[in-house]
DNA sequence: TTTACCGTTTCAAACGTTTGAAATAATTTG
DNA sequence: CAAATTATTTCAAACGTTTGAAACGGTAAA
């Protein structure tokens, strides 16, 4: 409008009749710059709007302040809110992020990885695709000195890592005691894909408040699936068409993969699905619209989730926690009933 | 790894015992460089994984390869999907991608609008808030030459800019039809937010094809409502607790809209609420697990609205396109059924 | 008057790239 | 064999910022 040159630390220093390297360091509130001087440079520097270039600032610092973010995918309602904690604290302390959904395909994500890493981000938060078990990929960031959170996901095996997780043993704890409480004893359990450790933990949450309240545990009511719907109704069958006694409630290691139970179970014409009382980890807003909702969801407090990692991420970068001086931060959950 | 120096053109150079021009000409297939001395070149920089430093470049192209995205938020499948058009084509042509969300709050938007225009982002994609009825916040950008392209939603006055929008008159004009073609004769018509064009499309659309059809209009089949849900209510009770007879469809400009409204029917007793035949914009994967879901659903295909937008602002960064030469590109609907 | 020492400002190099102009090397021409 | 021409390489400036070192003007001490 006005002008069409760009305002940069030269253009204010002509303005000025100064050096470029006095308006710096005024803007830069350093010591040796007269007071009126400071105060001279702030006014010209509001009045026109200055605003470091921030390429020319990454240049020289070497970084690019782009913080890389892989998750599965963002139809999932915990990734879509846990960007909002990431996104929101990043941009305050002046980071960028990139977005990218690995569609819980390894190749996808080794893709990724390497376009993050060409683009030369500061560091990367990621939660892994279900196939993912060798890491070469994501170690190659930490051997340049580019920090990695995991986050959500997190290898079973004890890999030495940063990682921020969901306290899913605590989870699935208090959704089992909750269903024992309203005097279930035949409790099911319809864990998730094996190579996460997400499974482990919560299942051991399942297993351990059956202990505490007294209820022995029984194999035949355990069963796995993944996010495929088919895996979804061969568990189920292993789970409702038996012999022994059915169980009266589930815990599940997603909610969503409730609503394919149900609508089977409903489909076969179980006898008494209605009467099953269901938890799994999450709090779908669509929850409402359905006519048989679970008893109650495990909220996993993405937005928390989300916002720890990139705090996290954001002192491995600063190097206020040395790189190798591995963290692991967890989010409790909370039962939320319907 | 193997040395912790950076891989830059003068790194390269010392290898090569050549000077940083030769090398940068060479990468950058000059003519006048030597055809041996090319390919010498080229193999070096491949043998150490040279990559241009993108803050360096930025800085010589006065550009940020940053495009900037604000829409109303991600919980909406709508925008989720459209993002994965623009990331995808955007990561292909170098340019990040920044996403943020307005929550369809106006305050909001010139925030993160104001934001962006400091982050100096190449260009912007917007589908603006509900509230938005005044465009000084993003008039700015085509003020300061950084292009702005509206999608999706679209100011209902005639404002001079570049839009890529839904094909929606044509999808109420489909869905319309379709079920007049199912022997319906009161077809109501449940319409969004009036201060974005996209309810004045769909609502010709739907009066077209009742004309086409040979139906003629009644006013008290038509209701407005936002996505709050005690709207909806009242709209949903214009529409069908009257003396006059009852609707036995519903076109509505958002799908979600339709499950609030069958929810509340059935939460009063509406005696034939099953009967109603309702479509929506919108395709909810979520749709399979109601009992009652709707008919059909009009199919806005994100994915290519969103790869339009950023193929438009593209060509405006590029000024294959002046910026002044308004575009306006439609993306046609399809109607799904269940 | 010279020297020393402030407080303040400016110089100059650096970050990694591109690119027109200038310099050099190689080749052709007369 | 010198001159002209062409092919190839290098120089140097620019993009906008930061920052240690050098320079400046002024005052105080010797």
């Amino acid at each position: 409008m006005e002008n069409n040159t760009p305002v940069t630390l030269k253009f204010l220093a002509e303005k000025l009749k100064m050096s470029v390297s006095t308006v710096s360091k005024a803007l830069n509130d350093y010591p040796t710059i007269n007071s009126y001087t400071r105060q001279r440079v702030k006014e010209m520097a509001q009045k026109w709007h200055f605003t470091p270039n921030k390429s020319a600032l990454n240049l020289k610092e070497k970084k690019s302040h782009i913080i890389g973010v892989i998750l599965p995918n963002l139809l999932d309602h915990f990734f879509t809110k846990s960007i909002y904690g990431i996104e929101q604290y990043a941009m305050q302390k002046g980071y960028n992020v990139i977005i990218s959904q690995s569609y819980d395909e390894l190749q996808k994500e080794i893709l990724l990885a390497n376009m993050l890493l060409r683009s030369r981000v500061d560091g990367l938060i990621i939660a892994i695709s279900k196939q993912t078990k060798d890491f070469n990929h994501l170690d190659q960031f930490e051997k340049l000195g580019v920090p990695v959170v995991y986050y959500t996901r997190n290898p079973s095996f004890n890999l030495n890592c940063h990682k921020v997780l969901g306290n899913t043993f605590q989870g699935s704890y208090e959704a089992t005691r909750f269903l024992i409480s309203r005097g279930h004893k035949r409790i099911a359990y319809l864990g998730g894909p094996k190579m996460t450790n997400f499974t482990h933990d919560r299942f051991n949450g399942y297993i351990n408040a059956l202990k505490d309240g007294g209820i022995s545990f029984d194999a035949e009511l355990v069963a796995y699936t993944d996010f495929d719907k088919e895996n979804t109704i061969n568990a189920i069958q292993k789970l409702f068409m038996t012999e022994s006694p059915q169980p009266t409630a589930l815990v599940a290691f997603k909610e969503v993969i409730i609503f394919d139970a149900i609508k089977y179970l409903k489909s076969i014409k179980h006898p008494n699905f209605e009467e099953i009382e269901c938890i799994g980890f999450g709090n779908t807003p669509f929850i409402h619209y359905l006519d048989h909702p679970p008893l109650a969801s495990i909220e996993e407090n993405p937005q928390s989730v989300g916002k720890n990692a990139i705090e996290l991420l954001l002192k491995l970068i600063n190097k206020d926690i040395g790189i190798g001086d591995y963290q692991k931060v967890m989010v409790d959950c909370k039962l939320v009933l319907h």
